[in-house]
DNA sequence: ATAATACTTAACATGATGGTTAACTATAGC
DNA sequence: GCTATAGTTAACCATCATGTTAAGTATTAT
């Protein structure tokens, strides 16, 4: 398999998913998905404490899905290019081993690619026995 | 015959994510992506005990990224259809706002659905876990 | 019936998480 | 210099996670 990410050891593993499995953390994500922002932006939607967001902020800067800088008194963070992809790569390759399960995966993928999708649809679930 | 998969709640992608961000758990993913095993069979790469193994399929479980079911004594676990790709899905759509690094996975996935193995067999059972 | 096998559940120790408030650092503005 | 602003670090607390061993349940084998 070609690579295209470099290998992630288990341990960088934990700490992608682990950072992930918090929804603030993933609320985050999704605002620096729109744009760089600062640590008081980044705690506005939330109704923790700044300290608390900043040990969020440290815990994706660690997975290295974030990364951050400074300016004046102002901190912000960004996404880090490759970190998701990790992830996702890991997934790809479990999710390799169904076929059917990855086709619609790749299908759905190539539809977020060409289009804005309306993600609201009936879905078949197909139980597929192994 | 878009799949898009079910909305996950927040707390469905915290046990999802959460499940997945230790090591022992991946690599018992990773071996149920070979075939369905049983607890014994799963616990044999690790050196850590029964209980614990029985737990982690407990979390597993309630991740919903690994279904079980008995006969006789012998309690056999197999990975969900769905459940991985709810993952994937919550990445792609976040990774879908960098355009380029997308695209790099859109590849990834794309090449990799051409190289696709059909992997239904049944039980071969090999513990090779590093 | 008894014993071995395949687990699970219970009880417990320990460390990691996630939140708090209080105190500290550093820059910006007056 | 003094004060407000932006953020971090420290100390603490409650809860959860992960491992252990011991005991319990259920099924298979003798």
């Amino acid at each position: 398999m070609l690579s295209i990410m470099p290998e992630r050891t288990s341990e960088e593993l934990d700490l992608l998913f682990g950072a992930l499995a918090d929804a603030t953390r993933r609320g985050i994500v999704e605002q620096l998905a729109v744009g760089e922002a600062t640590v008081t932006e980044l705690a506005a939607p939330y109704s923790i404490s700044l300290p608390a967001i900043s040990r969020h902020l440290k815990v994706l800067e660690r997975a290295s899905i974030i990364t951050r800088s400074q300016q004046g008194r102002w901190r912000s963070a960004q996404l880090s290019p490759t970190s998701l992809a990790s992830a996702a790569t890991w997934l790809s390759q479990h999710e390799r081993l169904w076929a059917e399960r990855f086709d619609r995966l790749d299908d759905h993928l190539a539809r977020l690619a060409s289009v804005q999708p309306t993600l609201t649809e009936t879905e078949s679930q197909t139980p597929t026995k192994s």
